[in-house]
DNA sequence: ATAGTTATCAAACTTTTTGTTTGATAATTG
DNA sequence: CAATTATCAAACAAAAAGTTTGATAACTAT
């Protein structure tokens, strides 16, 4: 009575993840045939239909496998981290996830399915770095809400290009820069 | 021979975008279907194909009328233009046109379309964005690109926001920030 | 090791949506 | 007003989506 996961679920959903990373890496999204996801996948059609209602449907599970991924990995920090700088903590988190998923995230990004992923993204810089803003003192009298969204909008949007241009810069120069793009005080 | 644009093609046109916009705001751009379009559009659906491929087709050609309606706003005010600031006039530029264009660009955030949008207003902002940086001196050793990046990656962010919340701000006060925010020395 | 369960499979099928073609009609242009 | 052409309805062909079947192989749990 364990109720395990079945080892062919488990093997068909990676499989499926693995041929829809390959076929965006190829072409548009909207191109993109359920059969053509199978064809990749050696998977039977009807074994699709057993899983998923559509190919936004497998989408979706994909990122949001991502999003767990991600997540998991806040978790484990989140114990060992005694430090000062929350936040710098994070962003390391955050570029090491990303470095590792960089092959799923560059197909989301090549499809423009940013949004979704962004959104994620930002969600969770969002957490520490309103707390970091808010702690230190603030001497604009722009709402923080305003500000908040103006340092992560930078933030994502470099982290976009690093992610596209892997070689440019090594992920502790990535650091650097935002360590110094991003101030205590506003 | 003036071989003037034939009335019936402008107003095909100009229903085919309002039925996209309308059903955008309603479902997902990927469960739109052509039939959708010209039943919300009535126009026939082989009039449809005499104009465009598929909906990704009207989709782009939108936004590429979105395209040049800026383009135009900049040459208008190109001309003049003779002030300090070039920059501060660009993002005012574009804050009106993205005023007057809400409902489209709603649309399209909406429908996780943003990196097609984002992309060329990356590219306005970058024009005069990175001359800004680059007249007054930089301090940091961080790459120019870099740091462009990460502040146009900021205005966008703040711009997505106010798209989506009409009401929290003003246009005034949204220059005003940016402003703020965008150091005139990095 | 085996009995019981269930995910996958091939194959045939239905339905939906796309895309094309026709010739008639009405709107637009010059 | 004559010539052109965009739109239309309607019928069609083709492609893709989605469903159903029963057989088989892979997996789980005892």
């Amino acid at each position: 009575m364990k109720n395990k996961i079945d080892l062919r679920i488990i093997k068909t959903n990676k499989v499926l993840f693995e041929a829809l990373i390959t076929l965006m890496e190829q072409k548009d999204f909207e191109k993109i045939k359920i059969s053509d996801i199978c064809d990749q996948a050696l998977i039977n059609r009807s074994t699709f239909y057993a899983h998923y209602e559509d190919k936004y449907d497998l989408l979706l599970a994909m990122i949001n496998d991502l999003k767990n991924n991600l997540e998991n990995e806040l978790k484990k920090n989140k114990e060992e981290d005694i430090s000062k700088n929350y936040f710098m903590e994070l962003l390391k988190i955050l570029i090491n996830h990303v470095d590792e998923k960089r092959e799923t995230y560059n197909s989301i990004l090549k499809n423009d399915k940013n949004g979704i992923v962004i959104d994620f993204l930002i969600d969770v810089s969002n957490r520490d770095l309103t707390s970091r803003l808010k702690k230190n003192n603030i001497i604009s009298n722009i709402p923080i809400d305003v500000i908040t969204k103006f340092y992560i909008g930078g933030i994502v949007n470099i982290g976009i290009d690093w992610i596209k241009n892997k070689d440019k810069y090594s992920k502790e120069e990535l650091l650097l820069y935002f360590d110094k793009l991003i101030p205590d005080k506003v």
